[in-house]
DNA sequence: CCTATTTATGTAAGTACTTACATAATACTT
DNA sequence: AAGTATTATGTAAGTACTTACATAAATAGG
């Protein structure tokens, strides 16, 4: 044990499985010396549907933390020993109540003073070596019920990621990040078309040689934004192969992505940037709106290579 | 949540639980999303073999609390996907010594990051709410590596037994208990012999109709001792199927009985006890020696019944 | 009112453990 | 030195979960 107490709050999660399997362990071996046919993961359900009279699956999965089969499976094998009974719920039908039986309840009686043992027991140990112990798990919970562990990490790792970016322009190497991206975003909007298959594979050829330009946001080496400033003319650019990689939606990225992308067009003399979206993009169309860029109705004379976007915004710089 | 907290201590196990398993789950779906094939109960394993450099099986069970299989399964799936390199310790041949691979270190330095975000994040979520969790915890493991909660349960199970207890005489509705409470002592140390059989199953006609007596010791209506008195002559009696239930013992409840029978034999007007026993039984004989009992040298006119029991003793009162 | 979505449950298959057993090598004992 | 006990590992089978899927009933939204 010593190894992982050196490692700290790295093994918090360890310790803590630890100690709950030495009380599972310890519970399974009093009920099997006593002779009881009782298994610790029961109690909590047991204490449950004793308090709850009758209660429902998923109204037991809920309370008890746990996922719904796990609470069914544990309610097959109760109900085949016995000690629960269930039936199905006469004002709605999909659910199943469960009661104690006389059985269960009898049951229940005769542990009542082995858990009182237990309770004095486990108060024992936390008074000899953490009082509040059990107010500051109380606490922990509160915490992460606030934000998760997993919201907390996800948060740090971008806030990371976000720090360290930078726009590039378009190389060659990023050729298969760049296809890669717009094609996933493409992939789970729209549907992609010739049109789109033959820039997104030769996008040098396509967009740059057409005096166009694209530019990548880039952290720790990988891709995670693109978009391109095609010439439509002289004074006139579009818009377009905007996109920002999945896991990194929800961050504002497109909001400055966006933003450079205007001084990029500033910087490039051209007056006016115009671009096609598609209702089915909500989120990016209130984008590009709050941005500056207005709606233009009725085809205008940009063509629709794709022949699928029907929004047609532009901005005046 | 709400009802595992209302059980309080009881449901302590619970609670510990699930929090681990919040833990876990969350750090799976971190390298899920970070595509690192890896899982969280690896870590504390790669952290160990990471310091230790080369380890054997059992000591990496012993160091993360886990049994040897467990680990055994975990090398194996770790040594297919190459990131561990085990080998036969040639000082002991059965012992299989384990270390990182090449790949494994270097998955490790590329996980290094991540894992100081994760301590980040832990330091963030305990500072918020419980700063000293872990040394509570530190408390807590301590406290029941001194004492386990299950030695805690049991000594307050049998001091509630002890202090009820009672002894009595021998009716006939505690032969079934006698018969197995002396047929399971004889048979983990000795063998049973025709003798025994005869006298077990009728102590009634075979001990008590010949002037013996029967003594039980019960506590909540269970039998959990026993012994006889069995006459040999009007001043000497023999003390036989002296027995406790076996997770009764170590209690120092034989003593007790010992006592007890003494007094008995004193109030039946014996003038001495004498009893066989075996070197086998050293607990046994030891107690016996201690009581006052002394081993008379050579086999006496007592006849062994059972042409099993080689030491004789005797306690003039 | 009808269709789409949500909710409640169930089932199947997979996984990470467990316990119980087996086997071989080493250490102890007389 | 031989037999016995202990230690180190491995394997097999079982169990308590999980995830992924399926289905039916109830509810919501036009």
């Amino acid at each position: 044990m010593e190894f992982i107490k050196e490692l700290g709050t790295l093994a918090l999660g360890s310790r803590i499985k630890n100690l709950s399997e030495s009380l599972m362990r310890d519970m399974t071996r009093v009920y099997k010396e006593q002779d009881i046919d009782f298994e610790p993961r029961w109690f909590t359900f047991f204490q449950l549907v004793l308090q709850k009279k009758e209660i429902t699956v998923t109204q037991i999965a809920r309370e008890l933390n746990q996922t719904h089969p796990a609470v069914v499976q544990v309610i097959n094998i109760l109900e085949k020993k016995k000690l629960i009974i269930t039936k199905k719920d006469k004002a709605d039908n999909r659910k199943r109540l469960v009661k104690l039986s006389n059985k269960g309840k009898q049951l229940a009686e005769e542990l009542a003073p082995l858990w009182e043992v237990v309770q004095t027991v486990t108060n024992e140990i936390l008074n000899e070596s953490a009082p509040d112990l059990l107010d500051k798990i109380s606490k922990v919970e509160k915490t992460l019920q606030h934000k998760s562990t997993y919201q907390r990490i996800k948060e740090k790792i971008i806030q990371r990621t976000i720090d360290e970016m930078e726009f590039t322009e378009y190389e060659k190497k990023y050729l298969k990040d760049f296809q890669q991206l717009n094609e996933d975003w493409l992939n789970s909007y729209l549907e992609l078309t010739e049109y789109d298959i033959k820039t997104l594979s030769d996008p040098y050829n396509e967009i740059i040689k057409k005096d166009g330009n694209i530019f990548l946001l880039i952290s720790e080496e990988k891709v995670i934004g693109t978009y391109a400033l095609q010439r439509v003319s002289t004074k006139v650019c579009e818009l377009s192969k905007f996109t920002i990689k999945k896991e990194f939606r929800g961050w504002k990225l497109g909001e400055r992505m966006l933003k450079q992308a205007i001084e990029k067009a500033k910087d490039l003399k051209y007056e006016s940037i115009v671009l096609l979206t598609h209702p089915k993009l909500k989120e990016a169309t209130k984008l590009y709106r709050k941005t500056g860029f207005e709606i233009i109705p009725g085809h205008p004379d940009l063509t629709d290579k794709t022949g699928r976007c029907s929004i047609y915004m532009q901005l005046v710089l």
